[in-house]
DNA sequence: GCGACATTGTTTTTT
DNA sequence: ACAATGTCGC
């Protein structure tokens, strides 16, 4: 994490409580101010860098010390469990273990908290367990099947992505304007059924947990009344990243009494895709009464040369609060710009400056290569292979989201709960146990058409006996054995009832039996998940009354299990600029500064896009601690046609005095030969009807669009468009009738 | 139920 | 270009 070099000074730890001069004297003038404020609502804007974390931190020990406020009366909420673990952490290291009874978590565990002590008037079934985004699909998949729909035409993953933009907005479906419109009718029709679907075998998908749990708090005014008594205090980190129904739910939990401390960065704020709202940063002091707005702008990461050009580079947005940075260190070395012929000689830069940095004594480890698309880090990584550097690539398949594991956790979800659907579709023939598609189908439509979770229309279909003798016995075999399951792990530790699970379900058998590489790993993948387990054994910190297994299930749920993972070792950290957020390295690389990589294609049709790719950006030149590159490549292979590529206007919007462009290396590297567009010789009138890719055109039809690939020749010439608010169609383009565009970018 | 071929769509990620 | 689905035949 960002401050994890910053250790806090532990030994006045012992000091009577009235010396306080341990949590305010590491901090300068503004950290103080924040940490030592009256008990009103503030709000902390804290550049990068700004030692946010040890603000928050020191906050919470101070209002414990100072203004005697007990740990049950304070709530701190983060987005990840990454930055909850090391807010508890630090606290202990700081305090010492006085914050147990303190509520310090994700929105998400806390909100799951709160639903499973009050899951009765939350009216949920008291088992209830959480849905990860691939159960959610899943599950909707199959609602909308019930429900005839044609997935051509209507994609599951937006059906998803629409139900969790209403629930993130805090909308059920009686709240939605349907006015006649057919996608917002089949919408709604989807999430009335799959939230029945849902409720009816005991699943909460993410959403669902921060939706529920402010529902509860909104119906059920005892319990408002008592948490709104409880927690006189309310910290929240990363507040640029809150989206409406977290913002409403804070709202709400503090109503007028409860001090909220909120600490974020409206130039970091680079999740509006996903529904974050930076306006509920900007209304902060409309909404919470008096609030006092401070701002940490000095920096204890980077050179001055960094942060100049950081703040340069933000400056070009609009509707910001406002916040310079500034160092008291050194000016640093300038940035390097490295202008590439294609994507492998920029690897090859990367690589070349990386064993230089190794050559003069420093560690992989300090080195981060950041990219806007995971796609890019393929041919970084075949130059970091070639050069013999131990590299690590972040993000890809976390562990509880392998298949395999999602297998063994779906047996496990199943034994806690016969009616839970999801996992019940997700196990029933895996192994293979000669169940087909077939007789689910007619096991899905018993359960349809009388209203059961699978589990029950399976017996009753064998019951019934209007199926094949064979299918029937293959059904019931797998009900007996889950049942049987069940009864023979009644009493064991979790880990040795997994360990039976994988063993007598086939599971282990299943992917050992397979040769390969990958299924080895599957079954290495299966052994540690009984590993997992193990620290479950103790019920020390079960929650109410929740059985081992109950709350092993909603914690894989809520976390990722990756950040167990060492951290870093001795590799050059691979990573999009998304996931460095938080982090710092001495080293660091921008690459693929072109238009249309970076900022990205996508985010150029309007400015709020542009806007945020700008503060991804900013995010990523606030990470180099000491030397910063930025490089982009000329040439540059995309989805499989190579193209032309124009330099990033953020490296334009870098003052100059600060870059030092790197000339290319005198060895003759593949030096470009530049091919120029092919011009198609065989149609005479081929010379009106080029177009460039990425050009914008007009269509008497479509509107205007932007053309993404070409193929063919002459009359077979086809052209790939992407028309505003259509999508995109490949045209024959002696039919299309295309125009240039007026203002067309070129 | 599985392997061979075709089709498709390609930002970013947490919970 | 490439991976991740979907479809078909056995």
């Amino acid at each position: 994490m960002a401050h994890s070099h910053q250790v806090e000074n532990t030994s006045h730890m012992q000091n009577s409580s009235d010396d306080v001069s341990y949590l305010i004297d590491p901090l300068n003038d503004a950290q103080r101010q924040a940490v030592c404020a009256p008990p009103v609502n503030l709000l902390v804007l804290a550049g990068a860098g700004s030692g946010k974390t040890r603000v928050l931190i020191h906050r919470i020990a101070w209002l414990m010390q100072v203004e005697r406020v007990s740990p049950h009366g304070i709530l701190a909420v983060t987005f990840t469990n990454k930055a909850a673990t090391e807010m508890r952490a630090r606290l202990h290291n700081l305090v010492g273990v006085s914050g147990s009874r303190m509520w310090v978590g994700t929105f998400h565990g806390l909100a799951h908290k709160l639903l499973r002590i009050h899951w009765q008037d939350a009216g949920l079934l008291e088992g209830f367990q959480i849905l990860d985004s691939d159960d959610q699909l899943r599950l909707l998949r199959n609602v909308m099947k019930e429900l005839n729909l044609d997935e051509k035409q209507w994609p599951p993953k937006q059906a998803q992505w629409q139900i969790n933009q209403y629930k993130d907005e805090g909308w059920r479906v009686q709240d939605i304007a349907v006015n006649n419109d057919r996608y917002t009718q089949v919408m709604c029709d989807i999430y009335l059924n799959y939230q029945a679907r849902c409720e009816k075998s005991g699943l909460l998908d993410f959403a669902e947990l921060l939706l529920r749990s402010f529902e509860l708090l909104r119906d059920k005014p005892p319990i408002l009344t008592h948490y709104r008594q409880r927690f006189a205090h309310i910290l929240v980190d990363e507040f640029q990243d809150t989206n409406s129904i977290q913002y409403q739910w804070l709202r709400l939990l503090a109503g007028d009494r409860a001090r909220c401390f909120a600490v974020g960065d409206d130039d970091q704020a680079i999740y509006g895709w996903r529904g974050a709202k930076v306006t509920n940063l900007h209304n902060f002091q409309q909404d919470f009464q008096d609030t006092q707005l401070l701002r940490l702008e000095q920096n204890y990461r980077s050179t001055a040369t960094i942060l100049e050009a950081a703040n340069a580079l933000i400056q070009n947005n609009s509707g910001r609060l406002g916040k310079h940075l500034w160092t008291t260190g050194n000016e640093g070395t300038p940035i390097g710009l490295y202008t590439a012929y294609n994507e492998y000689d920029e690897a090859r830069f990367v690589v070349e400056r990386i064993q230089g940095w190794a050559a003069d004594g420093g560690h992989y480890r300090e080195c981060a290569v950041l990219y806007r698309s995971n796609a890019q880090s393929r041919v970084l990584e075949s130059e970091l292979v070639q050069a013999k550097i131990p590299y690590r690539v972040y993000g890809g398949l976390r562990f509880f989201e392998r298949q395999e594991i999602k297998d063994a956790l779906g047996y496990l979800r199943l034994l806690a709960n016969n009616n839970d659907d999801s996992a019940f579709e997700r196990v029933i023939n895996t192994p293979t146990r000669g169940i087909g598609d077939r007789s689910v189908e007619s096991v899905r439509e018993v359960a349809r058409r009388g209203g059961l979770s699978l589990w029950q229309a399976a017996s009753r279909v064998i019951v019934a006996g209007d199926m094949s003798s064979r299918a029937a016995n293959a059904l019931r075999r797998f009900l007996e054995l889950i049942l049987q399951l069940r009864q023979q792990t009644a009493q064991l530790p979790l880990h040795e009832l997994t360990e039976h699970v994988l063993e007598h379900s086939g599971l282990r058998a299943f992917y050992k039996q397979k040769k390969g590489e990958r299924e080895q790993m599957r079954v290495e993948n299966l052994e540690e998940l009984i590993s997992a387990t193990k620290q479950y054994q103790d019920d020390s910190f079960l929650l109410d009354g929740m059985t081992p297994l109950q709350a092993f299930l909603s914690n894989t749920a809520l976390d990722t299990g990756e950040e167990s993972k060492e951290i870093s070792e001795q590799c050059v950290q691979l990573m999009t600029l998304h996931s460095a957020k938080g982090l710092e390295f001495p080293l660091v690389f921008l690459c693929g500064l072109e238009e249309k990589l970076f900022p990205h294609q996508m985010a150029l049709q309007d400015n709020n896009g542009l806007e945020e790719e700008r503060r991804l950006c900013y995010v990523g030149i606030t990470r180099a601690m000491r030397q910063l590159y930025l490089t982009h490549a000329e040439v540059r292979r995309l989805h499989g046609t190579e193209n032309y590529t124009r330099s990033s206007r953020f490296i334009q919007e870098i003052p100059a005095e600060l870059i030092e462009p790197i000339r290319l290396r005198s060895v003759a590297v593949s030096q470009p030969v530049f091919t120029p567009p092919p011009i198609a010789t065989s149609a005479p009138s081929a010379a009106s009807n080029t177009f460039i890719l990425g050009e914008r055109v007009l269509h008497p039809k479509f509107g205007e669009g932007i053309v993404l690939a070409q193929e063919g020749q002459g009359a077979a010439q086809r052209i790939q468009v992407n028309f505003k608010g259509l999508g995109t169609k490949w045209l024959v383009l002696t039919y299309a009738n295309l125009q240039k565009c007026e203002n067309s970018d070129k």
